[in-house]
DNA sequence: GGCTATTACGGAAATCGTAACCATG
DNA sequence: CATGGTTACGATTTCCGTAATAGCC
């Protein structure tokens, strides 16, 4: 079970083909071709389905695990990386696009007690911030999603990183203003099944995550938007393409945030972060959390 | 970072020495000190200091990682295994000796609604319960420790293992029934910092257990008794070899028990466990559950 | 000088690419 | 029959053991 072996085998899952995955990892067909047999060889039982390529019940079992070990050896690298590297000279802090306005209000007092602080902000997707804070490629990151109002949120748990809740909200649909229920005081999420939606995973809240939620089934999507950028999304629901789920305060001229009454839902934002060795990164984190 | 070049790394760091390491692992020195110099050359920094060999600072780093990395894969490629091999015919059972009693009374009920079941126990370290319940050697395991009375149990976080409360019990000194300080209705680990204890840490709550609970320094181990024999370490107590720290519930004839006072901490058992797909596993999780 | 890590070197094994092969939709 | 995974095979590299070398108590 080397590393490569695995890197193939969650590459090929993930593309559906080996010869997609071959392209991406820059090998021939022919080695992906062999990594899946070694690995195979070596667990003593298949992993894919061939034609079409997916994982078999050993390989989804394998799956499951491949992906934290990677990246767990990447943090691995990165720390030890950076034990010989010495403290970044830049702040680098990374932040799903619900949760990155945190950081703009958060910045200021940090920019004032340490003024010669370089700030480097890279929004992106919840799953690419994870990651890259696990990999210390960020000091701290923000994640937002949604939650029972009591439960924390729910994060991946490939790499033990810290956490600390820093905000919460609640959960609006959010229509255009001349939608037929666009005037209501509230709206469940049963009653929306059939609706038209948006699912933007990474720019509102997933249609997944809704799903996960709920136990209601539908919630298909008439359009999906891929990318981090909030303003696109809303200038498509303005626009009557469909419904997302966003929390309270975000808004836009043309849209209308209907609260989302049922199933009880709030939207939270949580600090992850690794060992907070540079202090500008510590104090950061202190005013993130004090907010609470 | 091939898990081989890791599992020889922490071997050598355990060790503390290539040669050792290399007769424990089946190889020739030779292969060690490549082993270490591939890991060195790639991460770019040393990771062991020579003569006499101990890790560097980003050697320590990299410790933090490779064990759980290790036990991860280990965990996964046994996490396959079985979905090929089936359900065990056995059921497997650990548990860390100030816990394993409860496993007795629990497998009574176990027994009667699953008659068929050939069941194995086995008695071990902390560690080696986790790790191999991890792995799935074992369905279920139990394992205790200390901690404030109002925390759960910190275990090692190598992989996410399920967790739930048992049992919880007061922790009390153990001392020969004619010690000065047996008639005492309580006691302050303050007050004993330079008593004569014996160190047993897989039969008795360890002192490196005590000494992070309290701030107080001392805690010196005056004889050291490892294996897993409450009976022996109970003895060694009788006989007055030194003081030892035990749940409230073990006891023997010579042996008196005065209550630990301060610092505020109780003892408590465990259950750790993967997947439960035996019927016989899941049945004896519930059991012990309920009890708390 | 003894113990122990490192380096040099050679044989065995593994890795990956080219190319031929074969199976499925 | 065409797309795409498998197998055969060979060049290159890697890996590990033997043995000689070097460094610290």
């Amino acid at each position: 079970m080397e590393p490569h072996l695995l890197r193939t085998f969650v590459t090929v899952a993930d593309c559906g083909s080996f010869s997609a995955a071959a392209e991406q990892l820059g090998y021939t067909q022919s080695a992906v071709s062999q990594h899946i047999a070694a690995l195979e060889s070596d667990l003593g039982t298949p992993l894919l389905h061939r034609r079409p390529v997916a994982p078999t019940a050993s390989g989804e079992r394998l799956l499951e695990h491949a992906g934290p070990i990677l990246l767990r050896l990447e943090a691995a690298r990165a720390d030890v990386r950076r034990t010989v590297a010495g403290p970044p000279s830049v702040l680098a802090l990374a932040a799903a696009p619900l949760a990155a306005d945190r950081l703009a209000t958060a910045l200021v007092a940090v920019r004032r007690s340490h003024p010669g602080t370089e700030v480097s902000l890279t929004v992106c997707g919840r799953e690419q911030v994870v990651e890259a804070v696990a990999t210390g490629e960020f000091a701290l990151g923000l994640v937002d999603g949604i939650a029972a109002p009591s439960d924390p949120l729910r994060l991946s748990d490939a790499v033990r990183l810290r956490t600390s809740p820093i905000a919460h909200d609640d959960l609006v649909v959010a229509l255009p203003n001349d939608h037929p229920l666009a005037h209501r005081r509230g709206l469940s999420l049963d009653d929306l099944t059939d609706a038209r939606w948006i699912d933007a995973p990474d720019a509102a809240v997933p249609l997944a995550s809704l799903r996960a939620a709920t136990r209601a089934g539908g919630l298909r999507p008439a359009l999906t938007c891929s990318g981090t950028d909030v303003h696109t999304l809303l200038a498509l629901v303005a626009a009557g393409h469909g419904l997302a789920v966003l929390p309270q305060s975000i808004g836009a001229p043309g849209v209308t945030g209907v609260p989302l009454t049922a199933p009880r839902l709030v939207h939270r934002i949580e600090l992850l972060h690794g060992l907070l060795s540079e202090p500008a990164a510590a104090a950061l984190a202190a005013v993130l959390s004090d907010r609470e």
